[in-house]
DNA sequence: TATGAATGAGTGTTCATTCAT
DNA sequence: TATGAATGAACACTCATTCAT
């Protein structure tokens, strides 16, 4: 029922599209073409789904405290999703279609100052991308959801995006084959120092965070071994 | 591996004593001189609890499961931990003791082969003890343990290993304070790629794994920039 | 079948204007001399109404599921109705209606082919009016309605049904005060024979069921005990 | 591993073996070869059901009431039983015991003052294991049952019941199939006059139902039609 | 007259922890 | 030292009913 009319939330209209089977008929809001007042409704209670996440985790987030913070009412939560996870999974697919995005927008990274620059925009792209959606990252690759639907596609979602790195690499040292774990050890450190960054565990500016990520995949995943960066 | 000895238990009395479990009295086998069959009955506890975590995370761990898994009683698992927490704890101890200790272990990185073939050790060791502890490891940088006191020694435990990286990285590209950012990229790298690797994300040998990994901190991190690897 | 004329609606104003609804001025629809379009409204109302209630019974009825059969709003089943409870009592007032009707329709039963024929012309419309009310009469002896008003007409309703046969029966056996506890037997196995196949849990023709019960009612309750029916 | 000890609850032993899925592990109470202690409780929260259910039903029977009429607490429930409809069920199939049990213990009915009494003394038993098991029995024929697969069960026990039924009829009448028929709507004067007597909607006596059930029965099924009782 | 949105009291269930033996 | 039993606070979720347009 749910036209797909253009633009908009896009991962949401995917869960629903999707799915989440809900027991009794009336389904959760799923696309049911919500007015003006659904939608911002929605939005309060998606903000403040990420903001809890952000705060207390998936587990700790009590659907009570998101409830609160979107200045809603328990009843309305379900009016709009099926179940936290539910939430969560919405917040998710945000979350990863960004991150397969940011696959696409990795161009060559050629061994000389050029690539460096180019890298380093991209490297740019990737903190901002991973603050922004930082609260459903962290929780992602959670034990947790390992197993369930959404950890696969989040495992799905990563794998693209080292993919993306390991071709890169491979048209920069040629290592066939080699290049795929070299993908994911750079999308790891990506990924952790981000969130060290993100829990606050460690604190540097942003500048600072790109220009040591970006020298060290640069350097580590970039040049070929022994020899010099070629200088323009 | 570390079987828990005195260290990783002293922990445990550490906390409890400190900490607000004993409010009823029975303290939890607080070093009460444990006999022989109250030592097995913990390890095995302990053994439960590592195996356990391993396989459902802290949070989806059910006392239930851990008590079964080692063959005891509810009651039995209060007698030795304070609580849930107390036992992973304990575990905790032991992988943050591992942990640092890699610190100490590493030796000054030479940016020649013989440099490499001490990271490639060493590495080796990272890889196993991370192995090792995984199930922990794992859980201590959820959100969930941040606030902690636990969370906070984790993260210390962390910030030692990167410190010792750092000062390896200074040595052999003489950096100053940015050294510090490498060493936490460095070790996010390491971290990361072993945590997708034990939660079975993604697959290769050890091997493999410590040749990209030995590789591309050798490269990424100890060899300064636009020069070449000397080779002896 | 029978249309909710007149009487069947006036019991949902009786009541509402009696019970507790009009709590906050809106008064559900009670007979506001409902228009045309409104009279639709309502007529789908209660037939999405009977057709829940049979497929679902009224606990597990969801005003939900009512308003989407009816193709409406939940907003429009409160304009025409108090709560769930008021539409059901609009359906059961029709069925009890019936029930009582079928009471003043049975004629004497003589012990001979005639009053047979007289019961089996009878026993048919029975069968037909439970049919028709089925989704209704299964509910409404339900321990949830039995405290209430409701539960109260019902028991009256069949009460009455069960004096006719009674009467029909002292006549056809002269058996006093006794006759009572032998209409309700008779009662007793005419509606759970009709609730067991509509209900599904058997299932038998219409013409199989009314020459059973016919049979059994005609030679169980009508012929005096110990001598022959009566052949003309 | 519950081995299968003489005597007792054959009920609850039957739905262990038939293992309501529990979805952690915890199985509750599933013949956990209960101690003493344990074994009380459990009766007391299969007494407290019993009542509780008796006086409201199954959907109005809060979990709390039966834990309160217990005198236990929330969680212990949940340590014997799955849910409230586990308990439901061991009281059930009970009730479906008895019923099948009832089944075997009609003998043949002949159409003289002996079987008369044979009859009298069945239906006496009838009335008497009605009255022990009301509470389950008027719930078990409920739309909210049917569908499930204790509905079925009932279904079953109660078919069983009504061909023990058709089989005396045949052997008094020769019938051949119609006595299947016959024997339902047998059982359905039996059942729902019990029904109206245990909900109180009726008050006779023991000895009045007894008479007027046992009368209506032989006459109406066992004597063939049209001619006289035997008298010895 | 109609409707989508909002509400929140009420209920079943889980599970860490404590108790009695 | 060990254990089965008991506890109850905490939480997710449902659904009849009311509100604002």
């Amino acid at each position: 029922m749910p036209s797909n009319r253009g633009g908009g939330r896009n991962a949401t209209r995917g869960r629903a599209a999707g799915g989440s089977a809900t027991v009794r008929g009336g389904l959760p809001a799923q696309e049911r073409e919500l007015r003006v007042q659904g939608r911002k409704t929605m939005q309060r209670l998606l903000d403040a789904g990420r903001s809890v996440f952000e705060k207390q985790g998936f587990h700790a987030a009590r659907v009570d405290d998101i409830v609160k913070a979107a200045k809603t009412s328990h009843g309305t939560f379900y009016l709009y999703f099926a179940n936290k996870e539910d939430l969560f999974k919405a917040l998710a697919l945000d979350a990863m279609a960004a991150m397969e995005n940011l696959g696409t927008q990795l161009g060559p990274i050629t061994p000389d100052d050029k690539g460096r620059e180019t890298l380093r925009d991209w490297v740019g792209n990737f903190v901002d991308i991973y603050a922004a959606h930082a609260s459903v990252i962290r929780a992602w690759t959670d034990r947790e959801f390992a197993a369930r639907d959404l950890g696969r596609r989040a495992r799905d979602s990563l794998l693209e995006l080292s993919g993306a790195l390991s071709q890169r690499i491979d048209e920069a040292r040629a290592l066939g084959d080699q290049s795929l774990i070299e993908g994911v050890a750079c999308l790891s450190m990506l990924e952790r120092f981000n969130y060290f960054q993100q829990s606050h565990q460690i604190r540097f500016t942003r500048e600072e965070t790109i220009d040591a990520l970006t020298r060290a995949v640069f350097e580590g995943f970039f040049v070929p071994d022994g020899r010099p960066t070629k200088r323009r």
